[in-house]
DNA sequence: CCATCATTCAACCTTTTGGTTAAGTATTAA
DNA sequence: TTAATACTTAACCAAAAGGTTGAATGATGG
């Protein structure tokens, strides 16, 4: 898997970046733009900006002074897809899915 | 909803409790045989677990002198779900999308 | 009853997290 | 060229996270 659970799962774990990430579904947006609803310095928001992207959960690109900000639902779709597992264990047998998990390398070590 | 997402996030943002979570999909575990693979003190594991048990990905009985470890796949469904709404998100109606998910709790504010 | 086993608690330590303010760097517009 | 805009960086801070060790608690088995 191309991205790493722990940033993604430790991203997802505050709830200033979730509501970021549920603006940027609606549109990409600048960095200034992002801050605006938030009582919080933008210093603040371009760290959790810059967490977001680490985890692969945005893309930021930077066109003029414009740093954009883009949702990436592909790093959210790895980790979801490690979750699901969970759900749906029930229904299958478990040994043969472990090892369909390390085979798609969902399941680390 | 139930859980808060906050703690289930941040739950799971650590690889060694993502591997007690797997190891928990064969079967409910004691403390101490939930500790044995790796290589920190019990005491650290125990505190792994209150966090997984706080979170409520996991629920702990205590039979006798023996603390079960039960995997909770409810906890994980439900930020499983809110995940998935990213995915999803691109074949729906934003609006009618977001106001759904706000009916279910799902988001916050 | 006593030793042992299962687990937690308490005190401590280091690193990370999430925030601040102030200064610095580009880029643009006048 | 100068001032404003859009951001990031640096230095700092308090609190939380993740670990340790050693003592405490509470059941069980002999």
């Amino acid at each position: 898997m191309a991205y790493d659970l722990d940033n993604i799962f430790a991203a997802l774990g505050d709830s200033t970046r979730r509501e970021i990430l549920i603006m940027l579904l609606e549109d990409d947006m600048a960095v200034t733009d992002v801050a605006e609803p938030f009582d919080m310095s933008l210093a603040a928001i371009s760290k959790h900006l810059r967490i977001l992207s680490k985890s692969g959960l945005i893309v930021q690109e930077k066109r003029g002074r414009v740093k954009w900000c883009k949702l990436q639902v592909h790093a959210m779709r790895d980790a979801s897809l490690w979750m699901e597992s969970f759900g749906q264990i029930e229904h299958m047998n478990l040994e043969a899915f472990e090892k369909f998990l390390q085979s798609e390398e969902i399941l680390e070590k």
